[in-house]
DNA sequence: CACCTGACTGGACATGTGTCCAAACTAGAG
DNA sequence: CTCTAGTTTGGACACATGTCCAGTCAGGTG
């Protein structure tokens, strides 16, 4: 919350503005994990924030807005970024896997409210939705380094198969058919999978 | 649109009732076509059929109930059940792969509207995620099954990932990260990539 | 201390979503 | 031909979303 990361939701704010951009996405948060997403609405975490409507609005451009920012501040947070453990691939891929998965599973709310909402055609979520995967893949890329030769390039389609099965486990855990922790559970098996082949 | 496939959004219809939904979705889908899925209502769609709101809301639970459904008949359809062609198990896969994408988009509206709508708590669109999701996973394992011992279990794990990967690759191109021609030529990689290992 | 710039506010507006219900209609049975 | 069961209808309702704008307020400047 009060961050020193500067990942702000619309550039060039005076730290008046950035004041109250704090204000409402961690009422965003709060009310996220008191009501769920269904039942939060614009105003009512404007209200928590102690600002108005409009003024929210000035900030968030929608909704699904607040959403992406939270996942992607919660996702990118100095505390989520930790260095994949093991010393073959397929170990260190696990670990950022479990690792990604359990960071998201802290906020099953948002979890929940931003499958959704990156779907979205709003411009500002489009913005974060490339961050979002950009970081995802950055990830991906770290854990499949090999240390002692850090700079080789990964096999492209090897990244890809990950960035997209990785996408079709949140999406399932998004629609509620498998919970994170099978998540979890099932991308371990997929990246071993993958990596090992048949 | 004149289907003998008996795929009702409601089970027990009568006749009349059957008309009514089935004029309902033609006319959804051509609404879809004419003026895409951000400018669609239920509304429009109740006009087009030539019936009132009310009713359209008497068999449609929602908008997002109209997209999984049409959806749903649109991937169910007789044309789009070809066999995979291909000796070896990865040419299969390729080739389902190839021809669910090819059908999905001969729609692109309908595709673009579905991702989001599948994600609805709406309980008559769970009902149609699953059957949907069921859908592709026997597709897969058609494709997986050797034509001389057609009845031996495909390998979970294996299944398991490209049905991930396959989520994954729909939602990158709901999201308009990636086009559905790229889509396919990422999920040949894919199943290559998956099937011999690395 | 008065001013002025720019953030904030209140409140209306247009639109969409989905629900509800009493009244009207229609097709088939008798 | 009439009755009736069941479908369809019109129209209002409650609520959410996001936009807009004229007016107010506060904090830094001169």
């Amino acid at each position: 919350m009060s961050s020193q990361v500067f990942e702000t939701p619309r550039q060039g704010l005076n730290p008046r503005q950035a004041e109250t951009v704090e204000k409402l996405l961690a009422a965003g948060l709060e009310e996220l994990r008191a009501v769920g997403h269904e039942a939060l609405t614009v105003r009512t975490v404007a209200t928590r924030a102690g600002v108005s409507p409009a003024t929210a609005y000035t900030y968030l451009a929608s909704k699904n807005h607040l959403f992406a920012e939270l996942f992607w501040r919660h996702l990118a947070a100095p505390e989520a970024r930790i260095a994949p453990q093991g010393a073959s691939a397929v170990e260190r891929l696990q670990s950022t896997v479990r690792a990604l998965t359990s960071r998201i599973v802290e906020e099953p709310e948002l979890a929940a409210a931003v499958t959704p909402a990156l779907l979205s055609t709003d411009p500002d979520v489009a913005r974060l939705r490339l961050r979002i995967g950009g970081e995802f893949l950055a990830r991906f890329e770290a854990a499949l380094a090999e240390p002692d030769q850090p700079d080789r390039p990964a096999d492209p389609a090897v990244l890809e198969v990950l960035v997209l099965t990785w996408s079709g486990a949140l999406l399932q855990a998004g629609m509620g058919l498998l919970t994170y922790d099978q998540i979890a559970e099932r991308l371990a098996s997929a990246v071993d999978v993958i990596l090992r082949g048949n």
